[in-house]
DNA sequence: TTAAATT
C-alpha cells in the first residue's frame, strides 16, 4: 500500500531560541564563555534525499552569510539522513530563513525550517512510534493525548495516498526523552477515549540504522539507472523538437517531455545549428525573464524547486539600486527536471507578470554580458 | 503494513 505523511498539518512548534540572552544581534557569548548561537543557529529537516552539501548551502547562502552550515549524513554510506544545520552570521538572517524557506517544496518535500534546541543528549531519542490509532483520531487529537507527558516537537499521522484514509499509525516526537519513556509507560495498552482498541506506544526505529540488506537494495536502485542504454532513435527525433521549442520559449505539449541525457542534447543541437549554453558541467542553466524589481533568490527556489535538484539560483540586480532587472538565472542538476521545469513555468504568471522560461542560450549569454537587457 | 530531528 502507498502511504503519504500529512505534511500540511506538520506541527509547526517553534523549537525557539533560548531566550537567556538580552543582547541584540551577533556572536554571543554566555558566562561560561561559549558562544550563543540559539538565535542564529537554524536546523533543516525533509530535505529531499538527493540534495548535497552545495545546493544546501546555495539555497539557505541566498538569505545571508553563514557562519557555518552542515547537511547531516551517514557515517558509513555517506547517505543524506534528510536534515541539516545552518548558522547565520547575523541573527535576522536566521529570522529571514525561517520566514521565507519554512515551508518551500522541493521535489516531493516540504521543508521545515526551525531555530536548533542546544545540542543535548536529552533530546535524542525522544521519538515514539504509534500503532493501533483509532483511524477516526486526528493529528490534533493524537497530540492531545500526549500532550499530557511534555511537549511535542513534531506529531504525524500515516494516511493511504489513495483514499487519504488514517492507517492508524504516528508518531509523536517529544522535546525530551524522558517525556517520551514516560508517554509510554502512561499510554502503552491503554484504549484513547471512545476507542475500542488499545494502542501500542513504543519508540521508533532510528531510520539511520538499515539493515544490510535495505542497504544493498538502496545502492543497487540509485546506482541502476545511471546505466541505462541508448535511446531509441525515433524518440530523440520528438525529443529534439521539443527541446528547440523550448530553446526559443514555445509552449510544447507535456505529453512529449520525457528523460534524455546531456550527451544526447550535445550532440544533437550542435546538429541543429543551435547554439545552446545552457547545458555546462555544472548543470542545466534556465533563463528567466519577466521578474518584478522586488523578486528576490526565495522566488526562484521557490518557483523551481518542486521540479528537482537545483544547485543555484541567480536574481541579477541593478549595481546601484539593488532592485531585479528582470531576470535571472536558475541551474539545475538533471536535464529532464529542467525540461519539465520549463514547459511548467514558461508562460506562468506571477502576480501580474507572465514569466518566460528556457533554457540559457547564447543570446542571453551576450546580452547580460554587455547589460543590454 | 515505521517516516529521514541534534552536528
Amino acid at each position: 500500500m502507498v502511504t503519504q505523511i500529512i505534511s500540511t498539518m506538520e506541527t509547526q512548534v517553534s523549537n525557539g531560541p533560548t531566550s537567556n540572552s538580552s543582547l541584540p544581534n551577533g556572536p554571543l557569548i554566555s558566562a561560561n564563555g561559549a558562544t550563543d548561537d540559539s538565535k542564529t543557529n537554524l536546523i533543516v529537516n525533509y530535505l529531499p534525499q538527493n540534495m548535497t552539501q552545495e545546493e544546501f548551502k546555495s539555497l539557505f547562502g541566498s538569505i545571508g552569510e553563514i557562519e557555518s552550515c552542515k547537511l547531516v549524513r551517514d557515517k558509513i554510506t555517506g547517505q543524506s539522513l534528510g536534515y541539516g544545520f545552518v548558522n547565520y552570521v547575523d541573527s535576522n538572517d536566521a529570522d529571514k530563513a525561517i520566514n521565507t524557506l519554512n515551508g518551500l517544496k522541493l521535489q516531493t518535500k516540504t521543508i521545515k525550517v526551525s531555530y536548533a534546541r542546544p545540542s543535548s543528549a536529552s533530546i535524542r531519542d525522544a521519538n515514539l512510534y504509534v500503532s493501533g490509532l483509532p483511524k477516526t483520531m486526528s493529528q490534533k487529537e493524537m497530540e492531545q493525548l500526549f500532550s499530557q507527558y511534555g511537549r511535542i516537537i513534531t506529531s504525524r499521522i500515516l494516511v493511504d495516498q489513495v483514499t487519504g484514509v488514517s492507517r492508524g499509525v504516528g508518531f509523536i516526537r517529544f522535546d525530551k526523552r524522558i517525556e517520551a519513556e514516560e508517554a509510554i509507560k502512561g499510554l502503552n495498552g491503554q484504549k484513547p477515549l471512545g476507542a475500542s482498541e488499545p494502542i501500542t506506544v513504543k519508540f521508533a526505529n532510528n531510520p539511520s540504522q538499515k539493515t544490510g540488506q535495505a542497504l544493498l537494495t538502496h545502492l543497487y536502485q540509485t546506482t541502476a539507472r545511471r546505466y541505462t542504454g541508448p535511446l531509441h532513435h525515433q524518440t530523440q527525433r520528438f525529443r529534439l523538437d521539443n527541446l528547440l521549442n523550448m530553446a526559443y520559449g514555445v509552449k510544447s505539449p507535456l505529453s512529449l517531455i520525457s528523460r534524455f541525457s546531456p550527451i544526447t542534447i550535445d550532440s544533437m543541437t550542435s546538429l541543429a545549428g543551435v547554439n545552446l549554453t545552457g547545458a555546462s558541467s555544472a548543470g542545466w542553466c534556465i533563463f528567466v525573464y519577466n521578474l518584478s524589481p522586488e523578486a528576490d533568490e526565495s522566488v526562484l527556489w521557490q518557483l523551481f524547486g518542486p521540479f528537482g535538484a537545483v544547485t543555484n539560483v541567480k536574481v541579477i540586480r541593478d549595481f546601484t539600486t539593488n532592485k531585479c532587472k528582470g531576470f535571472g538565472f536558475v541551474t539545475m542538476t538533471n536535464y529532464d527536471e529542467a525540461a519539465m521545469a520549463i514547459a511548467s513555468l514558461n508562460g506562468y504568471r506571477l502576480g501580474d507578470r507572465i514569466l518566460q522560461v528556457s533554457f540559457k542560450t547564447s543570446e542571453e549569454f551576450v546580452k547580460t554580458k554587455h547589460g543590454a537587457i
